[in-house]
DNA sequence: TTGAAGATACTTACCGCTCGGTAGGGAGGC
DNA sequence: GCCTCCCTACCGAGCGGTAAGTATCTTCAA
């Protein structure tokens, strides 16, 4: 009925408006600084609210560190299920992929600062993330595309599709490693990364 | 003089006993846990001396951090130096290339632990450690590689030799962080990093 | 229609612990 | 007597977490 009054509790009105502002804060804390070197107060004091208030609404740090990486992993997850829609021939259709990816992590580097961080650096005292099966999931996808490229006689055969998606995932994560330090992307880089993977440097 | 004589104190005779085996402890301790996570006590305990020991030998925790990277990357540099100078086929240079970082990482992981950590994951409060100029270092003598075998025709030429150093070396990085992350090393694992750099994943 | 009960969403103020670092002293060789 | 090398004992700061109180909204019996 009044819309535009201040409406200063519950959650109801705009989704737990504190409780989102916290996560927010959270997941690029988390992303920028780790587990162990992000400490409660500095999000508190970003987001302008108390230790307390935190603590109402995720239970301990790494339940809140638990909850920013499903808020994360749930939209990753979607590139990687979007990209075998694709109908497209396969230089193309990695293409996208590999491209949907590196720019979205140049709109938004915090998600995949975190999750990079948590598979090859997990710090001890963090909370499990069983993030093996979320890469297992992924490469799992890229996989499927390969070996459908395999059956069509596109992708050589003498290696197994996994091995192959291994490498290509290799060559994209460390591109997007090369990202998060500062290296920008070359317009031209995803075409470049995946030209060398189906052909090669020979001549 | 007195060369076998035990000589308890001074660096000469047994290059300071102590401060050898606290730099070997805290190469390993900030390896595994990183450099915040890691404590100055934590190494002490492990060596078996006192926190003002250690404080003698290194005036503070970030200059044996410093101290530690000195003594790592020095050990590393020469597997790059060393390729060069190599005179076998392209294929089989990159490939014992990548053989000898592989399996000097599985015997002893802390320096790839420590360097891929730096380079991609470099905490704030650690100490500056000019990584860019060791990183181009060694992409420059990759490339160097390359360019040798683009001015023989072995290697396109459309692409940059940079361009390609920095794929390949994504990939064996990538590889790298696998294996650190428990994945054991196939006996032939170099063999298929280097084929699909060359011949590329297609038919 | 009201007003007490209760749930919700926080606050101020504190706790115990670990951290990097040090003051000051002592043992032993030159 | 002095220098090297290392000890015991301590410091202030920052950490994750909490006890206890408070303002606001919701519910529902009188």
């Amino acid at each position: 009925m009044h819309p535009d009054i201040p409406q200063p509790r519950l959650p109801s009105g705009k989704e737990n408006d504190l409780r989102v502002r916290i996560l927010l804060v959270a997941i690029e804390r988390f992303a920028t600084h780790g587990y162990g070197a992000t400490s409660i107060r500095s999000i508190v004091e970003a987001v302008g609210c108390t230790k307390p208030a935190l603590y109402y609404h995720f239970g301990s740090k790494a339940d809140l560190f638990v909850e920013v990486h499903r808020a994360v992993q749930s939209k990753v997850r979607k590139a990687f299920v979007a990209m075998p829609q694709n109908a497209a021939p396969l230089a193309e259709r990695l293409e996208r992929f590999v491209s949907s990816l590196l720019e979205a992590t140049v709109e938004d580097p915090s998600p995949a600062r975190l999750l990079l961080t948590a598979i090859h650096r997990p710090e001890q005292g963090q909370p499990p993330l069983d993030l093996e099966a979320f890469h297992a999931h992924n490469l799992a996808r890229l996989a499927a595309v390969l070996q459908q490229a395999q059956a069509a006689g596109e992708v050589r055969e003498d290696l197994a599709a996994e091995v192959l998606a291994e490498i290509l995932l290799g060559m994209v994560h460390h591109r997007a490693l090369e990202l998060l330090r500062g290296k920008p992307l070359a317009h031209d880089v995803s075409k470049q990364i995946i030209d060398v993977f189906i052909h090669g440097a020979r001549t």
